[in-house]
RNA sequence: CGGGGUGUAGCGCAGCUUGGCUAGCGCACUAGUCUGGGGGACUAGGGGUCGCAGGUUCAAAUCCUGUCACCCCGACCA
């Protein structure tokens, strides 16, 4: 490709918008633009790294026995009341009507579609198992979109659906799978990624694992012990709490004026936070009160309460209804009130506590020597594991230290079980001739995400640095001065030569000054560069770069091409 | 959806407080000359409904009201 010719600016401000390097580079470097809040072209160097990516996926998800497909991005609504979505799914699953009013949905994840095409063609255990993918368009109406690639609303996904007879080989396929994505992220050249253990969410289904790319422009959470290799998403990790032996002690009402917080109580009353117990109030889907009850130094973790509650939604009481059980906000607590009129649920972190500072339900009011088990009723309560696990904590494997990293879920793979097949009706024919539901599995790779957490990985201040898997093209040549010594003739006959060998090179012919050109090849990054300059030509030699570690060597002209093979390892 | 912020040329910004001549600067873009190893110089240009709508006023980028879009934090999220 010639730079003359190639579409998409480079630019040497990025949009105040974009906030992130990868966004930043993916604005600067003419790869994509935004149309709409998550919504983005892709130019043709953008394009052409996420077809790089999907190459890979292609290869390894065929190697695992993969069988592409293409499902429609529009799908009609009766597939999704089939399975119960269209209802259960909340507003990020666009909803609308074609002109005879007849419902679709936008393709958010395509379980209903692949059952549908699956059962339509697989009658037989003869048939299992199988595993369909695709790489299509998502479309999840997010509330909020965000950093460049890294959160979009549209977007394009590889995702796969798999059928078995039996649990084991479901999970012999899950296994397969995690090994092939663990093989695409490293062809791919992110080196810092890792897979945890998740929470499965609206996907429903078992075992579940994500793959995070390590990053601090990460939104997710999740916790890591070096020791043991316990990795998991903070939405279900685990901690082990530490032993207190708390000296058992009188519930006593002191005065505790203007503390409403457990910062203030505990400053007042010169214990550390994690002392005392805090109240947490939440509604039921019918609108009932919830209370929960923790450490004062832990907070929810709302993902966790839901899991417990088997709730979609999760609102915060309000006051009115904390009120009506007899409950003081900021004094509040659960003794002196009768629980069984309402849900009262302990952090498991509470277990064992026996002298706790707790609300009175009294303004200006605490009660100290609050013991868990002794003065609440055992059948008017159930314990849980409410709480995030705090950096630092202690890990429930092996008793090291938890560490909490951020990161941006790039892949996922669930054991989905029969919740699909089932609800859907897909049925084989097993050896006695009986008619069985099969078992599921479901693999998500993030394609565009791929692209941003790989430009987050490989940069520096000049733009980003591509692995050679997934660079837009593996040569740039510069032109400088092209009117002396016939630089452009020279420069051109090395374009055209790795043309014809199949090499993707990318030339800049324009004439543009030396630095303008230098930076602009930055922006674009690609791993081999070749110079050529009246200086250089005069000595008979072109000049030779990588750009990363713009280390700098001569060729003889005359032997340019064959040079550059060796070092493209060709 | 809650909190915060920003909308002036493709990008980055100034002007707005205290209304006033033709709306300005840098980069990018066009033509030309020079220049030629890290965004070079000079000359001449093109490009704007000042986000949109309404209001106040002799006069609005500037003041008022409304509205839309985008960004950030949170909520939410296979």
């Amino acid at each position: 490709m010639k730079m003359s010719q190639l579409v998409g600016r480079r630019d040497k401000n990025a949009p105040k918008e974009a906030q992130i390097t990868s966004h930043q580079f993916l604005l600067r470097g003419g790869y994509a633009r935004q149309v709409s809040a998550g919504l983005f072209s892709l130019l043709p160097l953008g394009l052409r790294v996420i077809q790089k990516i999907e190459a890979i996926v292609r290869e390894e998800m065929n190697k695992v026995g993969g069988q592409e497909v293409l499902m429609p991005v529009v799908l009609p609504r009766e597939l999704w009341d089939e399975s119960g979505r269209y209802d259960s799914v909340g507003s990020e699953l666009l909803r609308f009507k074609d002109r005879a009013g007849k419902d679709f949905v936008l393709g958010m994840t395509h379980e209903e579609a692949a059952v549908h095409l699956a059962r339509s063609e697989i009658f037989s255990y003869k048939q299992l198992p199988a595993t369909l993918y695709q790489i299509q368009t998502k479309f999840r109406d997010e509330p909020r979109s965000r950093g460049g690639l890294v959160r979009v609303r549209e977007f394009t996904m590889k995702d796969a659906y798999s059928f078995h007879e039996k649990d084991e080989c479901l999970e012999k396929t899950y296994q397969e799978v995690h090994e092939a994505y663990e093989r695409i992220f490293q062809r791919a050249g992110l080196k810092n990624f890792i897979s945890v253990a998740s929470d499965a969410g609206m996907m429903g289904g078992g075992v579940s694992h994500e793959f995070m790319a390590v990053t601090e422009i990460g939104e997710d959470s999740f916790l890591v012990c070096d020791d043991c290799g316990y990795k998991a998403n903070r939405e279900v990790a685990k901690m082990k709490y530490p032993e207190y032996n708390d000296e058992s002690a009188e519930l006593t009402k002191v005065a505790t004026p203007d503390t409403t917080s457990i910062e203030d109580v505990a400053k007042f009353l010169g214990v550390s936070e994690d002392q005392t117990c805090k109240a947490v109030f939440y509604t039921d889907s019918e609108g009932g009160l919830v209370t929960l009850l923790m450490r004062g130094d832990l907070e929810v973790c709302e993902a966790k309460v839901k899991a417990v509650l088997s709730l979609k939604d999760l609102q915060m009481a309000d006051d009115e209804l904390i009120k009506k059980y007899g409950m003081v906000p900021g004094y509040a607590s659960a003794t002196g009130t009768d629980p069984s009129k309402y849900t009262l649920i302990l952090d498991d972190s509470l277990k064992g506590r026996k002298n706790l500072v707790a609300g009175a339900n009294e303004d200006g009011f605490h009660k100290t020597g609050f013991d868990p088990a002794r003065d609440l009723n055992e059948d008017d309560y159930q314990w849980a594991d409410l709480t995030n696990v705090p950096d630092g904590s202690t890990c429930v494997e092996c008793g090291s230290t938890l560490k909490l990293q951020r990161g941006v879920e790039i892949g996922n793979i669930f054991q989905l079980g029969k919740k699909y097949s089932e609800s859907m009706n897909m049925t084989y024919l097993d050896q006695n001739g009986k008619a069985q539901i099969p078992t599921m599995g479901c693999y998500g790779i993030g394609i565009g995400r791929m692209m941003a957490c790989i430009m987050e990985e490989h940069n520096d201040k000049f733009g980003p640095i591509w692995p050679e898997s997934v660079a837009p093209y593996q040569v740039h040549i510069n032109i400088l001065d092209p009117k002396k010594e016939n630089a452009l003739g020279i420069g051109l006959e090395l374009y055209e030569k790795c043309l014809k060998a199949g090499v993707e090179v990318l030339v800049d012919d324009r004439g543009e000054k030396t630095g303008f050109q230098f930076s602009d090849a930055d922006l674009i990054g690609l791993p081999h560069r070749v110079i050529i300059s009246p200086k250089n030509l005069k000595q008979g030699k072109v000049e030779y770069r990588t750009r990363a570690s713009r280390d700098s060597e001569l060729f003889d002209v005359d032997q340019a091409f064959e040079s550059l093979m060796v070092k493209l390892g060709k």
